[in-house]
DNA sequence: AAGCGCTCCAACCGCCGGCAC
DNA sequence: TGTGCCGGCGGTTGGAGCGCT
């Protein structure tokens, strides 16, 4: 049998998406959807695969994408998360809002993961970061970047900037929420569950018109109820581990920020449950 | 100033599961 | 029930940018 390529790979382009490409994409998604990616791009006139098209709109494009650094709540929990899920990526990101497993990948493997050997290293095992992780060097250089960018817009390429604007996207994608939220398909109960969550995430409405700040779209201390209640966070999470690392905190100073942060997203969700267990 | 090596991230690739026919 | 298509996932890679020598 063998399966048939996702796509053609003659004719069609690959690397880096240009601007132009990116407007064709987004005006499309926001006039029709995305009911169909392989169809997609010959509709949209893209010389891309479909396939390209998806992980561009789901990782850049997609106008519920928080930009900017992770924050140290963020990258706790992906260190959590990542204890009691592994490599489930798309599950971490469900947890995540605005963030792509693609960049939660990326930050796990460029950082995260470094950083816990280190401190594995430094403390004969476990523990968290002690001390406020120095400013990614691509933070620092991100700026620059994005202003070099701004001049020679030749290739769509935003890094994280520690400023969390990128308007480089925004300005296109105005009111696309309207169709990723449309499309999204109807979640089967499925292994797949998790990207469901992620879906519901991704429906929250935000308009904004361009020009508008994109982002964020949803500080992590600002998530609302309909995110915790649509994902099972606790329930995922090993709570008893999340102590256990918690406990291996060098820094009893770590230790209480973190549980006020929890306590503090608890709180907003409404629901003391899970308190009990602490 | 130039070359080299490293870091980081966007994008690609191959595989898998679900669904429709 | 079998087969093919499609969407989605996780692993990997290529190249741009940056720092160091």
């Amino acid at each position: 049998m063998g399966r048939a390529p996702c796509c053609e790979k003659e004719g069609l382009r690959r690397g880096a998406w240009s601007p132009d490409e990116d407007e064709r994409l987004v005006a499309y998604i926001r006039r029709h959807g995305h009911p169909n990616w392989r169809a997609l791009p010959k509709q949209a006139g893209l010389l891309r695969c479909g396939k390209s098209c998806r992980l561009r709109w789901i990782n850049y494009l997609r106008p519920d994408i928080k930009r900017g650094n992770f924050t140290a709540a963020e990258e706790d929990l992906i260190v959590r998360l990542h204890h009691s899920l592994g490599n489930r990526w798309s599950a971490i990101a469900a947890q995540l809002p605005g963030r792509t497993d693609n960049e939660i990948k990326n930050v796990w493997h460029t950082h995260l993961k470094k950083r816990l050997d280190d401190e594995r290293k430094v403390t004969g095992g476990g523990g968290r970061r002690q001390q406020p992780r120095k400013q990614p060097k691509a933070a620092k250089s991100a700026a620059a970047a994005a202003a070099k960018r701004e001049t020679t817009p030749s290739v769509a390429s935003p890094r994280r900037s520690s400023s969390s604007v990128d308007t480089s996207s925004g300005a296109t994608c105005s009111t696309v929420t309207e169709s990723a939220a449309a499309v999204s398909s109807p979640s089967p109960s499925s292994a797949h569950g998790h990207h469901h969550q992620h879906q519901q995430v991704a429906v929250k409405e935000e308009s904004f018109s361009s020009g508008e700040l994109p982002v964020p779209m949803m500080d992590l201390a600002d998530m609302d109820e309909s995110f915790w209640s649509s994902t099972d966070v606790t329930g995922m999470m090993d709570l008893g581990d999340m102590d256990e690392e918690l406990s291996l905190a060098g820094s009893s100073t770590a230790r209480s920020e973190d549980m006020e942060f929890w306590l503090k997203m608890l709180l907003e969700s409404g629901d003391m449950r899970d308190l009990a267990v602490l």
